[in-house]
DNA sequence: GTTCCGGATCTGCGGACGCT
DNA sequence: AGCGTCCGCAGATCCGGAAC
C-alpha cells in the first residue's frame, strides 16, 4: 500500500507547537504568528487528515485522542530536527575553513595560524592549499588568502601585502649572484616566474636579458623556487615577506638590493554574507594585524621597492 | 482564547528565455 | 538537451479587527 503524502510542513509545525504548550495562543507567539493563522493552520490540517486533532474549550484547547495518537510521533520528530540543526550550527561555527596559495600558506601562514588558535581556541582551523581556481565564489570556504587585484564579485576584501618580488639565493653564491644579476659576470640558473624576472630586469634597466633561456627549473610555486635557491642551485625570485625567516636567519640573501612592485596584491576575502559572521570577523582582525607587522618588521628588507608596471593580461 | 471575515502580502508554479 | 533564472499569475497564507 502506498504511504500517504505528507501534509504542508507548516501545518504540522503549528500542531507540534500547539501540542506541545496547549495553547494556540501560545504556539502562535512561539512561531511569531497570529492567532488566527495557526488556527487556520490546524484546521487546513486537520481537514487534510480528515479527524479533529483540538478540542475547543473556553479558552483553552486539549488535544482529541486522534490527536493524542499523533502528537508523540510528530513532537519526537521535531525534536529529532531541532537537535539536528543544532548540530550543524554548532559545527559550522566551530570550524574556520580558509583556502590559499600553496606558497602563502606553506610559507607564511601555516607558522603563524598556532597564534591564532591561542587566540580561538575553541575554533578548529581547517586550511586548504589545493591548486587555485579562477572561480572564487565557486569555492566553498570561510575565508581565502588569494593574489589579485581584490575585486572579485560579491567577496569582501583587504589587502594584505602588495605583491612585491626580489631575487634571493644562498649566502654562498651572493657575490657571484650579485655579479650575474648586474650584468658582470657568467648567468646562473634562473628559478621562478619568467614574468617576475622579465618586470624585475626592467626595473634594473636590464631589458636584454633572455629570461627564458636562463630559467633553470620551474618548480611552479614559490617555497620550492626558494628551497631549490637555498640548496644553492640558483637565484629564485620570491616575495620577500614571505621569506622574512630565511632572510633574518641567514638561509637567503638579497645579491641586489631591488625590490618590484606590481599593483597586485595578497587579500584575505570571504563573501560579503559572512561579514558579521564571529569566526571570519576575529580571523579578519588577527591576519590584518599580523600583515601589517611583517611589512613593518620588513621595512629594512623592502627599502628599495621600485614599482614596476604588470605584465599585460594573456 | 478562539473563530470568522475582508483585505493585503507572500509563495509556488509554469512558461519563456539565456547560457553551457 | 539540460539547467538555471526571471516574470507573471493564481492561490495560499497571514493580519487586524470584530464577535463570541
Amino acid at each position: 500500500m502506498p504511504s500517504p503524502s505528507l501534509p504542508p510542513l507548516s501545518g504540522l509545525r503549528a500542531f507540534e507547537a500547539a501540542a506541545r504548550l496547549g495553547s494556540f495562543a501560545r504556539a502562535a507567539a512561539e512561531l511569531n504568528m497570529t492567532p488566527a493563522a495557526v488556527s487556520y493552520q490546524i484546521k487546513q490540517l486537520e481537514a487534510r487528515l480528515g479527524v479533529v486533532l483540538f478540542r475547543r474549550l473556553a479558552r483553552r484547547v486539549e488535544l482529541t485522542t486522534s490527536g493524542d495518537a499523533l502528537a508523540p510521533a510528530i513532537l519526537g520528530a521535531f525534536a529529532t530536527m531541532r537537535s539536528a540543526i543544532a548540530q550543524t550550527v554548532e559545527r559550522t561555527q566551530d570550524e574556520l575553513s580558509i583556502t590559499t596559495l600553496p606558497t602563502v600558506g606553506a610559507a607564511w601562514l601555516a607558522p603563524k595560524l598556532g597564534r591564532f588558535r591561542a587566540r580561538m581556541p575553541a575554533l578548529r582551523v581547517r586550511l586548504d592549499m589545493s591548486v587555485p581556481t579562477a572561480d572564487l565564489g565557486a569555492l566553498d570556504f570561510d575565508v581565502a588568502v588569494r593574489s589579485g587585484r581584490g575585486d572579485w564579485p560579491g567577496l569582501q576584501s583587504h589587502l594584505l601585502v602588495p605583491n612585491l618580488f626580489t631575487p634571493v639565493c644562498s649566502p654562498d653564491l651572493l657575490a657571484e649572484a650579485g655579479r650575474c644579476l648586474r650584468g658582470d659576470g657568467p648567468m646562473l640558473p634562473l628559478l621562478g616566474r619568467p614574468n617576475w624576472w622579465r618586470l624585475w630586469f626592467g626595473a634594473l634597466g636590464r631589458r636584454d636579458v633572455d629570461v627564458d633561456g636562463a630559467i633553470g627549473a620551474l618548480f611552479g610555486l614559490e617555497h620550492l623556487d626558494a628551497a631549490a635557491a637555498m640548496a644553492g642551485h640558483g637565484i629564485a625570485i620570491v616575495s620577500p615577506v614571505f621569506f622574512q625567516r630565511e632572510l633574518l636567519a641567514g638561509r637567503l640573501v638579497m645579491p641586489v638590493g631591488l625590490v618590484a612592485a606590481d599593483g597586485r596584491g595578497y587579500w584575505l576575502a570571504y563573501p560579503r554574507t559572512q561579514a558579521t559572521s564571529k569566526k571570519v570577523r576575529a580571523f579578519r582582525q588577527w591576519i590584518v594585524d599580523e600583515a601589517a607587522a611583517d611589512l613593518h618588521a620588513a621595512r629594512e628588507l623592502l627599502a628599495h621597492i621600485v614599482e614596476v608596471a604588470p605584465a599585460p593580461a594573456a
